[in-house]
RNA sequence: GCCGCACUAGCUCAGCUGGUAGAGCAUCGCAUUCGUAAUGCGGAGGUCAGGGGUUCGAAUCCCUUGUGCGGCACCA
């Protein structure tokens, strides 16, 4: 056979037969690496010991010091191990796929009976006895056919179908751990010796769709994580509990923000703490829209279903609308209507009122409309993801050149408030045409290529969302993450050519003839009630100071201060800063805990020395220390730390 | 909506295999005037999510409805 040149990490280059495997390579260096290695990494492709390699190439053999393929191949391995642990404890359980995700991986399993907790222990001890055993990992490539014939013959009906779906001219992998049988593209660790028995752990068990699919078997899929030691995984673990310390649901009860109540699933009752959160927001997003240009509207609750059907959305989103039905007893006909789900076709009726001209577009009209989706209750999530909402929403009416200006412009507005919130960093993904769709495709074909260059002639990098978009247009979402992780839709901007067709919105052009505009759906914040959700998160509930709710308590450490401390809060709530009294008889101990669960950023303390000098001892949240600070001193400084960013 | 799990005082939670409900914190009362993350004592507070069943007897077992939680699917 030919020799081939493989070229190392150092810029060594040595020359081996065609059809060497990295593990052969690792033995001819020396036989601790050998040992030690676990992948190698092929002209960047992530390979397999065992694999052969054909060419010329650049080679690195991997070991558990380096970080990504060390991780991969650990949760990989991992994921076989617990397939091949259940199949040992329970023979009839049907296996189909276990890939890795972030920080583990999952398998889903098709079982008559669902796993119990005490299932998942069992599982784990089994693991640990498999990776014991230290079993060689061996593969092979297999015939089509003969995989196929396999695995009907060993009744997995689900490994079947994947084969048959994977295209005919792909070789199939198949990989043993010990005497257990997986198809799988790989790559694997050597043995199962090499997985660290003591750094993982198995999370969960949850229903998932066999393939993505609603209409298909709900399949019980089990989740794991994976480090390379147990410090990490304990590290991993403690970081889900403080993440779960900062969940808005839980600091939402303890800031006395909100409450939700069986009685309306899906919508919050704002206690005035959050409710102050929420109005300092608005406030603050109608000076940003007036600066940016927006003229302000408000559009009916319960609208007739005639509006929804041509606006199309009865049609596709009927299930999801809240129907009011008028009872025949107060009308004389009875009339189906619909809470408002978004805002749009009420804008379209604004704009339609009288003649309008092309020297008024672009037209931005905004609405911190206020909208009810009935979402289906699996998807009910705190307050991020709710049936009553309001959004922050605008429609800009534009002619087709305004297209890349007004998105380029919406975008620097939306990045803008993100930083003003505290947000620097988001996510782009841009969805383009889904299955389902009104609109000719020339004209999806506009609308796409209008929104990409502009996104990019802002600057912004974004993914690809393939098939995601509305079924009117295509969208940018601007994504933000809570504190465990999840992603969060808040942001968007949409092109629409459909809406003001189907609802014969028109302007008379230059040429003095009528002309459709284009609209814009978009939204900076997504919901108020989203946002705050993660705007709670993202701050574990220590809320900027022009945010938060409560932002001074002013406590007496004696009685005799209490005159005093009234005539500090007066000065300060004058001042425009949201400042409260606690005279309680409570030592100061007592108060100072209290109000720091409560999250206010700052407590002054008054005893009879701040009376007899006219001063008050400062506190900030987080910091243990005090500082004095005169009465004039201080009204002035925490006025100004209240004043919003915009104000400043 | 689907799969699984849960629901006990305002909150956090205990209550073994069925024998008739408990703690801490909060609340209320009394005492305490205290210097930066819990002052002491006392009182009150629950149709054990709702409904149905099994049983001499159900917080506990079964069915059902609701809501929540973790996923999946959905998200105009």
């Amino acid at each position: 056979m030919a020799d081939i040149s493989l070229t190392f990490p150092d810029g060594a280059s040595r020359s081996y037969p065609a059809g060497i495997t990295p593990a052969e390579v690792a033995a001819d260096i020396s036989k601790s690496l050998a040992k030690k290695a676990i992948s190698a990494t092929v002209d960047g492709q992530h390979f397999d010991l065992q694999w052969p390699i054909g060419h010329n190439a650049d080679i690195a053999l991997n070991t558990m010091a380096d970080d990504a393929p060390a991780l991969e191949l650990i949760r990989h391995d991992l994921a076989h191990v617990m397939a091949r642990a259940v199949q040992e404890l329970w023979p009839d359980v049907k296996v189909t796929i276990g890939p890795v995700i972030s920080n583990g991986w999952y398998y889903d399993f098709d079982r008559a009976e669902p796993f119990t907790p005490e299932d998942l222990g069992a599982i784990e001890k089994k693991m640990r006895e498999i990776i014991n055993l230290r079993d060689p990992v061996r593969t092979e490539v297999w015939e089509r056919d003969r995989a196929i014939a396999h695995y009907r013959a060993a009744d997995e009906p689900y490994k079947v179908e994947l084969i048959e779906g994977i295209p005919g001219d792909q070789p199939l992998r198949m990989y043993w751990h010990g005497h257990w049988q997986d198809l799988c593209r790989g790559p694997h660790l050597q043995t199962t010796g090499q997985l660290p028995a003591d750094a993982f752990k198995l999370m969960s068990v949850a229903g998932a769709y066999w393939r993505g699919d609603s209409n298909r078997a709900m399949l019980q899929r089990i989740y794991g994580v994976g480090f390379r030691n147990r410090d990490d995984l304990k590290a991993h673990l403690t970081m889900l509990e403080e993440a779960a310390k900062r969940d808005h649901r839980r600091l939402g009860r303890e800031m006395d923000l909100f409450h939700m109540q069986e009685e309306a699933p899906g919508q919050v009752f704002w206690h005035p703490n959050g409710w102050k959160i929420y109005t300092t927001l608005q406030d603050y997003m109608r000076r940003q829209q007036q600066q940016g240009g927006y003229v302000e509207v408000n559009t009916p609750q319960v609208v007739d279903r005639k509006l929804w059907e041509a606006s199309g959305h009865w049609e596709k989103y009927q299930d999801n609308m809240f129907i009011v039905e008028v009872d025949e007893e107060h009308a004389r006909e009875k009339a189906i209507n619909a809470l408002k789900p978004m805002n749009c076709p009420c804008h379209v009726q604004i704009f339609n009122q009288g003649l309008k001209s092309y020297r008024e577009l672009p037209l931005r009209m905004a609405e911190f409309g206020s909208c009810n989706r009935y979402e289906p209750s699996g998807a009910l999530h705190g307050i991020m993801r709710v049936r009553g909402f309001t959004q922050d929403d605008a429609h800009i009416f534009c002619t087709e050149d305004q297209i890349e200006s007004e998105t380029k412009k919406f975008i620097d507005f939306l990045a803008a408030i993100y930083a003003d919130l505290g947000f620097p960093e988001f996510k782009v993904k841009f969805s383009d045409r889904p299955k389902t769709r009104a609109g000719a495709d020339d004209v999806w074909d506009k609308a796409e290529s209008a929104l990409m260059q502009a996104t990019e002639a802002a600057g912004y990098d974004f993914t690809l969302n393939p098939g995601e978009g509305a079924f009117y247009g295509p969208k940018l979402e601007f994504v933000l993450t809570d504190a465990i992780g999840r992603d969060w839709q808040c942001g968007t901007l949409q092109v629409d050519f459909v809406l003001p067709e189907r609802l014969d919105a028109t302007y008379i052009g230059s040429d003095g003839a009528k002309h459709r505009p284009v609209m814009l759906h978009r939204a900076v914040l997504g919901s108020f009630e989203r946002f705050i959700g993660i705007l709670i998160e993202e701050h574990a509930g220590r809320l900027p100071f022009w945010l938060a709710p409560r932002q001074v308590v002013v406590a007496s450490i004696v009685s005799e201060a209490d005159e005093y401390v009234t005539e500090v809060v007066a000065a300060l709530q004058k001042a425009g800063v949201r400042a409260e009294a606690d005279l309680r008889n409570e030592k100061i101990n007592y108060k100072v805990r209290e109000h720091s669960l409560g999250k206010v950023p700052v407590i002054l303390a008054i005893g009879a020395r701040e009376v007899g000098e006219r001063t008050v001892s400062v506190r900030r949240l987080g910091d243990t220390r005090t500082d004095s600070a005169g009465f004039d001193e201080i009204v002035a400084q925490l006025a100004a730390e209240a004043a919003p960013p915009d104000l400043r």
